[in-house]
DNA sequence: AATGACGTTTGGTACGACCATATACTGTTG
DNA sequence: CAACAGTATATGGTCGTACCAAACGTCATT
């Protein structure tokens, strides 16, 4: 009814992708080979999969075969991501979506607070040396720092989190990776980690959640009076 | 340098979107003006507006011209929802959706309790009020329902607060809108909602906080018994 | 067995054609 | 003059063919 038969040949091929039917990792039958199979034009088949690399469900490379991708919750987020970018293009918008990533984090430190194993500590442990161990070594501590918060977003073993993270830091990274860094700085990020994994050894949500925004608000506050100090807020 | 002359035009498409070249509601320009104007042949024009519609940077209806759409927060769900409802065929999926849902909701009440303002706790109250007229009224009290949560997703003024809540309820609603209702359900459910509105009239986050999750966890065991019984966890 | 030349497959692009429908235009009619 | 019906045109959807260049597979040579 509705004019337009690649849509429909896109709906099969995503389909058989979630069914497992084209396994995952591996190339898409040939354009050609699809158009017989579909009986379509190879206009319709390439409309299908330009429509399917949009959305995710598939990677190509200009000129290689299209990789086939399950989704998960990365690809979600990646998907979500070519119009998010588009939305960083001033301090409004990269603000409402840093707070975004401030609400996430102050439930996972008072749910680490509250429920975190000893693995976990240890893991946050962990992270917090190197993060230490890299004070002097500002590329490094960049990497540390991601790796620290990321350890939080692990705790709960909701695989979305993870997803969410990256996201997060790839889609804040045009400001926070390359911001001016210090070994004061860093210092500092280092003492404010280090707050919030004692609060959070200390079974303290509240006092882990107060440090958390202390750090991430200061953060902001150095980035935005650092690339948006013109910027009426 | 890479093969694809449709990427760089839905680039530049997409960047004239953004910049407002395009205006958004409008029609975009006949394909055969665009391919004027790329100097590109229809074929690729036509991809490159494919991949934009898959983008979600415009909306076409078969025979139409395609609309032009500005990226928001709300736009930037539906990206990622493409992906999302593949992730929703199992409990597993579900659930690790709604725990990011929780998470959420625990933040807003906890702000809400600490910092609403008059006027949000009002909209909070005829939400509430909207709900218990409603018990009666399975559908309807469902949409109070779903309003009454949005309010909370209101309160800090954050635009990608409300677009992740209807993320959230469209995602969810296979589920939670086709749940088998009652008045006794319904009455239940309006009496959490007023421990959470009591809980921030109160400013008490934490009872807020518990109230809520009281609520959800209820929730989520409802729809798991009805729609996952069989599945393991 | 490693290497290099060669033909084949395949994605990227272009052109032209046809259909069906939405839209604009036009002439008729009340 | 306005409402309407009929017609012409514009436009999106689909198809087929053709060509190019890069990737791939094959096979003979070393």
């Amino acid at each position: 009814m509705s004019g337009r038969s690649a849509d429909s040949i896109t709906l099969d091929i995503e389909r058989s992708i979630v069914a497992g039917e084209l396994e995952e990792g591996r190339p898409l039958p040939a354009e050609r080979a699809l158009m017989e199979q579909y009986g379509a034009s190879r206009t319709v088949i390439r409309e299908a999969i330009t429509a399917l690399t949009a959305k995710g469900f598939l990677k190509s490379r200009p000129r290689y075969r299209p990789i086939v991708c399950r989704p998960d919750a990365s690809s979600a987020m990646q998907a979500a991501g070519g119009v998010i970018k588009h939305l960083l293009d001033n301090s409004r918008g990269v603000h409402d979506l840093y707070q975004v990533r401030v609400l996430f984090e102050r439930v996972l430190v008072r749910d680490a607070a509250t429920g975190a194993g000893k693995d976990d500590l240890k893991r946050l442990k962990d992270a917090l040396d190197d993060n230490q161990a890299a004070i002097c070594d500002s590329e490094r501590f960049y990497a540390t720092d991601v790796a620290f918060h990321r350890v939080l977003y692990t705790i709960s073993g909701n695989p979305a989190y993870p997803a969410i993270h990256a996201g997060f830091v790839e889609w804040l990274a045009p400001q926070w990776s390359r911001m001016p860094r210090s070994e004061q700085r860093n210092h500092d990020n280092f003492l404010a980690h280090q707050a919030i994994y004692e609060a959070i050894l200390m079974r303290d949500p509240d006092a882990a959640e107060r440090a958390l925004v202390d750090h991430l608000e200061a953060s902001w506050e150095f980035v935005r009076s650092t690339f948006f100090a013109g910027e009426n807020e």
